[in-house]
RNA sequence: CGGAGAGUAGCUCAGCCUGGUAGAGCGCUGCGUUUGGGACGCAGAGGUCGCAGGUUCGAAUCCUGUCUCUCCGACCA
């Protein structure tokens, strides 16, 4: 392993040292994952398992609400081989990284050693899902005969397998957990209206609930998912100033609806190919939310989010006379505060009676990124008050029991507040409009190539819309464009040069987004 | 999958060059003293040195193979 570079305040790498160790530290400290025996496959522990589920809920209430509502449903692990021979388009975007199963037994061989049973070899070979659009439109098929059947809006929440070279917990692993939704509609409009209000709830999932600023646009051709007619995403920026792609929405237009036969019989009598769509977010975005507020102490999670929103640290409370005073005093206030919910989510109330000496267990919580920490000491008993230390900041503040519980919403806002305003103005600052290619080139060059600084950024470009330009790019600099705004002031056209090759962009098109990516 | 580095206690690492049978700090357990931002004393537990072969009287150390991790590339959510 890599020697980790460390500083006394905090134990970790900082973020400008060692980005990459920074990361994988915080990812250890804050006990959100570990490497398992499998290679490429993650452990999730319990504190980070939580933090996906708090994803999942989420998320899973906004499929559900919408109008009319998305359901779960579960498909299975394998896929046959003949299914992604089907759409080869879409099966050749993903050949390279996929597990396949050719036997069903074991047996022992003259060793003794464990091996496939020769004579169990399948007669068709399985794939473990990289994703289950061909699966699911087989499904699909038996499922849609009417006008009346569609939408057909369904979701599953599952974990899948993209076979990676190189991975990263929870950027990129072998085996990842996911959902992934699957629609059927009656026309182009409609599957495209699915794919954008979809697109929708990931935007606001990702800003309003994961403080976490994002850039709404298309995929251009060559970076658009294999089989789809186009795709959407939203990408943020990471404090590394890399792009994140944290979810996408894609039309799949009639391309897998032709291959499993999709069709449908509509009011006017006709057999019609229906129109598809998908979208997915993974655990990924718990790599994301590190990465764009994790800071030098440690992992920082809005309320929304975290897992625990309170630790409360009682001073003095190893004798039992203590620690009944602690336990009698803290008692009302749990009792308020666990009656009140944030985003939608009961508080949860951590009081840390641990044998650690109070200072351990600020830098404990405070590398969990538990919004608020709590001290109450024999004084604070006394003066019926509370000391306590937002994440954001850390400067102590002191309020009474009473008030404290009393604007305990208004200070996890104030955070989730905070959070969202940092990561929005950091990604300000490093999102730049060029046309220039030489300023292009030094804007995504290093210093120092040896050992790269954090550099570069999202650069607003024009763009030609050829796609041997981006390639050109992409082997130069590594930078490839992110996505073609749709929203907002970035979605306004733009009438200049492409800023890689100098000829006109593309016609109505805005300025494109550029950046080195994850 | 290519290039580079690394695998020794839960974590960070020393020992390897020059072969002689396992070390430190932190963490962990027990007892005591402590407790308002990483406490201290004493006593303990914990490692077939990644794995498999080979050389040798003897291997953490030398040789071969293999697996895994990290970083940099290619590919990708």
């Amino acid at each position: 392993m890599a020697k980790k570079p460390q500083t006394k305040d905090s134990g970790l790498p900082t973020r400008a040292e060692d980005y990459s160790a920074w990361y994988q530290e915080v990812v250890r400290v804050a006990e959100l994952a570990e490497h398992s025996a499998v290679r490429g496959c993650m452990v999730i522990k319990p504190y980070g398992y939580a933090l996906w589920e708090n994803i999942k809920a989420n998320l899973d209430a906004r499929f559900k609400a919408t109008d009319p509502p998305h359901q779960n449903a579960y498909f299975p692990l394998f896929i046959p081989k003949s299914f992604l021979q089907k759409e080869m388009e879409h099966a050749e975007g993903f050949a390279l990284e996929c597990a396949v199963v050719t036997h069903h037994r074991l047996t022992t061989d003259d060793d003794g050693k464990l091996i496939p049973d020769p004579e169990s070899k399948l007669s068709e070979e399985l794939i473990v899902r990289p994703t289950s659009e061909t699966i699911i439109g087989e499904s699909f098929s038996k499922w849609v005969n009417s006008y009346r059947d569609l939408p057909l809006l369904i979701n599953q929440w599952a974990n899948v397998v993209r076979w990676e070279m190189r991975t990263r917990l929870f950027l990129r692993t072998a085996e990842f957990l996911w959902q992934e939704g699957h629609t059927v509609h009656a026309d182009a409009e409609d599957a495209e209206r699915e794919s954008l209000q979809m697109l929708e709830i990931y935007r606001s999932f990702a800003e309003d609930t994961m403080a976490m600023p994002v850039i709404v646009g298309r995929k251009t051709e060559s970076e658009k998912f294999a089989g789809a007619d186009h795709t959407y995403c939203i990408e943020a920026m990471m404090q590394d100033r890399k792009a994140l792609q944290a979810g996408t929405s894609h039309n799949l237009g009639q391309n897998f609806a032709r291959a499993f036969d999709i069709t449908y019989l509509s009011k006017e009598q006709k057999q019609e190919l229906a129109w598809t769509t998908s979208w997915g977010v993974s655990t990924r975005l718990i790599g994301g939310l590190i990465m764009t507020h994790g800071d030098d102490a440690g992992l920082v999670l809005p309320p929304a989010l975290a897992p625990v929103h309170v630790a409360i640290i009682p001073i003095r409370c190893k004798k039992d006379e203590d620690r009944a005073a602690a336990e009698r005093f803290l008692a009302p206030l749990l009792e308020a505060l666990r009656s009140k919910a944030f985003h939608g989510r009961a508080l949860s109330v951590e009081v840390d009676y641990g044998k650690d000496r109070p200072g351990a267990k600020h830098f404990a919580w405070e590398k969990k990124g538990v919004p608020l920490r709590v001290e109450v000491g024999p004084r604070d008993i006394e003066q019926g008050q509370v000391v306590y230390v937002k994440r954001t900041h850390g400067g102590k503040q002191t309020l009474s029991r009473e008030a404290f519980a009393e604007r305990i919403l208004d200070l996890l806002g104030e955070i989730q507040g905070e959070l969202y305003e940092r990561a929005r103005s950091f990604r300000d600052e490093h999102t730049v409009c060029l046309d220039d290619r030489a300023a292009f080139d030094a804007f995504f060059t290093p210093r120092n190539p040896d050992a790269p600084e954090i550099h570069g950024g999202f650069v607003r470009g024009g763009w030609c819309g050829d796609a041997s330009c981006e390639a050109e790019v992409k082997d130069a600099l590594r930078v490839t464009i992110r996505c073609i705004p749709i929203e907002g002031e970035l979605a306004e056209p733009f009438s200049g040069a492409c800023v890689a090759c100098g000829r006109p962009a593309l016609a109505g098109q805005p300025r494109v987004i550029w950046a080195k990516a994850y």
